[in-house]
DNA sequence: AGCTTTCTGATTGTCGTTTTCAATTTCTCC
DNA sequence: GGAGAAATTGAAAACGACAATCAGAAAGCT
């Protein structure tokens, strides 16, 4: 099922609307880069869509995150990042602390273990957050 | 070498001021329960030092961080929390999002592969940050 | 179409964090 | 022991991202 047909059963299911500026919106979300804030997003928006207010984009993205087609990310730096998500397997992000670059990892071996720590505690995971902060192979080279 | 010796030689060498505000809060930071956040610190130490200021408090612990005998952690609830960090290993955090628990747990294997991850990409790592959101065993049963 | 409900967008409010700045304290060097 | 330079303090104001507000507009059921 792709995102957008999960994007308009949710509307329907919630008693939603089905609006033009969420359209736009969810097109320029899917056709985008990864890892955008909502600012990010808005000033893309404005050059062929003027009227599209900030708080729109703001509401439509969490409502994106709350039907699961984003997922919301925090790299400490002050500012939420959205993620189109997919049915892909799940990964992580290095980010380095220089130049901002964020490399995307999968690793299951971790998503395992984690599961077994869980277990230890009886703790039901959710969801979770790993992020590696450093210096890219770029950044590395010129210090 | 201990936490306050650290922080000791820190203020030597960057050319800054022993005052007897930082050895308070050094004191009571060194005394406090885990995963505090500024708020939490001031108003404890509030009772006995009600002269010290909230600005005061969160710079000292700032200072606390950079020189290395204090975590940052960030859980996403919009309150950046503290911990002493001393030259134990390294652990990660369980955060349960019903209750507000902190569990935190060691998993060597798991360092071990973020260094493996890190090492495809030519990635130095400075840090990370790994935490697990869920229910804790008490409010699993609850639900 | 009519009517109810939701949505929009400009603005304002919120809240933790950070900065500002004048007064105070520390610390080095006579 | 001070005198002077530099750092620190604390109250208050500024900041910034996010969230809430509200009147007017749009959607969509009947």
């Amino acid at each position: 099922m792709d995102q957008v047909t999960i994007f308009n059963d949710y509307v329907r299911r919630k008693g939603l609307k089905n609006t033009s500026q969420r359209l736009t919106i969810l097109e320029a979300f899917l056709g985008s880069k990864l890892h955008f804030s909502t600012e990010d997003l808005y000033f893309r928006l404005r050059k062929d869509h003027p009227k599209i207010g900030y708080a729109t984009v703001h509401r439509t993205l969490k409502l994106f995150a709350e039907c699961g087609i984003a997922r919301e990310l925090d790299f400490g730096d002050g500012q939420t990042r959205f993620e189109p998500l997919n049915a892909d397997q799940h990964h992580d992000h290095l980010v380095c602390t220089q130049c901002g670059l964020i490399i995307e990892f999968i690793e299951p071996q971790i998503e395992k273990l984690q599961e077994q720590v869980a277990a230890q505690y009886n703790f039901k995971i959710e969801r979770h957050r790993h992020e590696l902060y450093g210096l890219c192979s770029k950044c590395a080279k010129l210090n």
